[in-house]
DNA sequence: TGTCCACTGGAAGGGAGGGCTT
DNA sequence: AAGCCCTCCCTTCCAGTGGACA
């Protein structure tokens, strides 16, 4: 029989193919279009270099509009400059990843030399003196990139900036300069008064980019992965055009180009075609869905799964009550503890965070006032997904409609 | 016009699980 | 080993509320 990688090894132009440049991780050294917004940002850090502190920043922009990028393409630059000639250190921190206070200033404090921070375990008190001293010992400047921002501030409040700035003014031989970086245009409201006069940043917006703009990043890169004559300027032009539709989101774009290639190269096409582009769109819409709700907390997934049961029996938008007295039922039927309406409510609210469902708060006057929930997915896939889930294996044989009329 | 329903969502706190210090 | 401290998940308690209905 013949060998199934044959066909890879066959084309042998697949070999030059470099898809890496397709990766989120992966920063180019040109940015088209954001030249403007890379140099008001390089002023600012350059001032390093003639022993000025740079002023802090707030980065505002929609997803995929290249601040990520530019920070870090950025940061490496400055780093890569100041080698060997100047302390300068420069902390890329998403604030979904570092969620809470404690883990950001020890991010911070640990960059440096210095007495190293447990993850866990001191006091708040001790792990900010211990990173103030280390910085102060270091003698030098650091950029605190805080991705994301706006999460944090909503989840602990605004808190860690004051921290970090007053770290900053009780500093004697170093500094710390912060960059937010949010797509909440009104993050700043957020901010008490106290944190925001202090902070005294500089506001920088990127603008969606445009479909012709994303054309050209897309043009960019397949020169860059070496695949131009492999892909069709119709299939450039479309993921594009999707992608101006979608707040002008890059990213999106590259990774919808990264999957119509693989897409291409599995069926062993010569080129990449509009059709390539939307089986690519469909498969990515499909996993980013599943991979939520299989990282989902068991109980949320129960949740999730009686709203998807509720969406089946026929009932789409279901009140908060409804919703709960499915969920009970469930999951009692799967052996877990029944959690209270409390900690529901709160869920509904993470999930609506999510996009996995949609509630509005809706007054029913002399009923009372609930949300309306409803799935925002396909509810047969939603629970093919979640019943994947070994611990809800006792849901496997769950009589759906019998307990869609024991409810109603 | 006031009542009252079915909630919403804030506040406080408990306890488990992680880890450190002494 | 005992004593802290942190976060996460959850409960308990409760004041607040938009609007249909009497």
């Amino acid at each position: 029989m013949e060998n199934i990688f044959n066909k890879y090894l066959e084309r042998t132009e697949l070999n030059t193919f470099d898809l890496k440049v397709f990766e989120p991780s992966f920063v180019p050294s040109r940015m088209p279009h954001r030249e403007k917004e890379m140099t008001l940002i390089a002023d600012n850090f350059a001032k390093i270099f003639i022993g000025a502190s740079p002023k802090n920043e707030i980065i505002y922009g929609k997803s995929g509009t290249g601040k990520t990028a530019v920070i870090k393409f950025l940061g490496r630059e400055l780093k890569e400059i100041s080698h060997g000639k100047k302390n300068v250190e420069f902390i890329y921190l998403n604030c979904q990843v570092k969620d809470n206070a404690y883990s950001v200033i020890e991010s911070i404090g640990n960059a440096v030399k210095g007495e190293q921070i447990p993850f866990t375990g001191w006091s708040m008190d001790k792990v900010y003196t211990t990173a103030r001293n280390n910085i102060d010992r270091w003698n030098g400047s650091i950029i605190v990139v805080l991705d994301e921002i706006d999460r944090f501030v909503i989840k602990n409040g605004d808190d860690l900036l004051y921290q970090i700035m007053l770290m900053n003014s009780e500093l004697q031989n170093s500094s710390i300069t912060i960059v937010g970086i949010t797509n909440d245009l009104k993050f700043s409201e957020f901010l008490d008064p106290r944190v925001k006069s202090r902070l005294n940043e500089e506001k920088i917006v990127f603008t969606p980019y445009s479909s012709d703009d994303i054309t050209d990043i897309l043009n960019d890169r397949l020169k860059l992965a070496n695949v131009s004559n492999f892909v069709t300027e119709g299939a450039v032009r479309l993921i594009s055009t999707l992608a101006s539709q979608e707040n002008g989101d890059a990213r999106k774009a590259i990774e919808l180009m990264k999957t119509s290639i693989q897409l291409a190269i599995s069926n062993n096409d010569n080129t990449v075609e509009e059709r390539h582009v939307f089986i690519a769109k469909n498969k990515l819409e499909y996993d980013a869905v599943a991979e939520t709700l299989k990282t989902l907390p068991l109980q949320t997934k129960v949740l999730v799964l009686s709203i998807a049961l509720l969406k089946e029996s026929g009932i789409a938008q279901a009140s908060t009550g409804d919703v709960f007295d499915a969920y009970r039922n469930l999951a009692s039927s799967a052996g877990i503890p029944i959690l209270t309406p409390r900690r529901i409510t709160d869920m509904l609210s993470d999930l609506d965070m999510l996009g996995i469902i949609s509630a509005k708060v809706k007054s029913m006057g002399r009923y009372g006032r609930t949300k309306i929930i409803e799935l925002s997915i396909n509810s047969s896939e939603t629970k093919k997904i979640i019943l994947e889930d070994e611990n809800l294996s006792k849901l496997k044989n769950y009589n759906y409609a019998k307990q869609a009329k024991l409810i109603f």
